[in-house]
DNA sequence: TGGAAATAAGGAAAATTGTTCCGTATGGTC
DNA sequence: GACCATACGGAACAATTTTCCTTATTTCCA
């Protein structure tokens, strides 16, 4: 059963994205409508999965995660079983902040963020010990120029 | 003027990570302390820059963000000017979720949330009217394995 | 080691916010 | 045009956040 979306509800979820800790008074003010609309559609949208969480996002450079790496990942192993292991194997790893499996010549990208180059190689040799892969590239961001998970309504 | 943070505050960011709708109360029983110091804890994160913000993750599918890319950029140009036109336009574009600076042979990459391969184009072809770039790779992901804005702590 | 100052904790009060309830309005259907 | 279903707005209630105050605990210096 899938949630069907009007105009006050994409308001409702621009303001949620924006700033997560804005009362229900000031949301409902900023959309135009009352509490309880807004509440409750909340509400629906939460139960229908459209608002999958909500979360404080840290400082990683606070927190001395200063180096990030996209993995770009070639396998020759395409079975199953290989499969289900690798997908695990990133599921597990709270280094592995994304990973997508990819269409085209790359098979898989990850988004690596661990405290310094040296616990990124603990990280890959943990993991290419788990399981095989063919060839595996690390990009190292430099700067993170921009980073969100808004989406754009 | 940066915060130093000890065993409680890590304990705090970890409950505020996994979920960020619980109340003061259950957090402070989940770290074994009492809402005054959680609350006065979270308060100086929040000013320390540790904490950078509260927000509401939607699901891109439901809202019909069907499509996501990887997008390897290579230029030539690296003059100032150039650069401070290339990242305004990426932080400008809502549909650029991250854009890194990387070292090495390929010199930015971004992630792209669009509605569909379409919207990818039309994205693309307005990217690189505004600002000349040397060498373009998009990478079209297949399947989320993993997303998620967590740090290890 | 003793003692004063600073810092942090716990509990309770006050203020704000979230949640429910209900009467009314609105829109769609036959 | 009447009925049903659904959504809205306002008020009442419940829960939470925020502040305040008192008590411990720690730190630092004599």
């Amino acid at each position: 059963m899938s949630v069907r979306l009007d105009e006050l509800d994409r308001k409702i979820l621009v303001q949620l994205q924006q700033d997560g800790g804005r009362s229900l008074d000031e949301i409902a003010k900023a959309v135009g409508s009352s509490k309880t609309p807004v509440w409750n559609r909340i509400r629906k949208m939460r139960e229908g999965g459209v608002i999958k969480q909500q979360t404080y996002v840290l400082d990683a450079d606070s927190l001395g995660f200063e180096a990030c790496f996209f993995v770009l990942i070639r396998t020759s192993e395409h079975d199953a079983d290989w499969q289900a292991r690798f997908l695990k194997a990133l599921r597990d790893r709270p280094e592995v902040q994304e990973a997508h499996r990819l269409a085209g010549d790359i098979d898989y990208i990850l988004k690596v963020r661990v405290e310094n180059a040296r616990a990124y190689d603990v990280f890959y040799q943990a993991l290419i010990s788990e399981v095989k892969v063919h060839n595996v590239t690390a990009l190292l961001s430099m700067e993170e120029i921009k980073s969100t998970t808004m989406l754009p309504l």
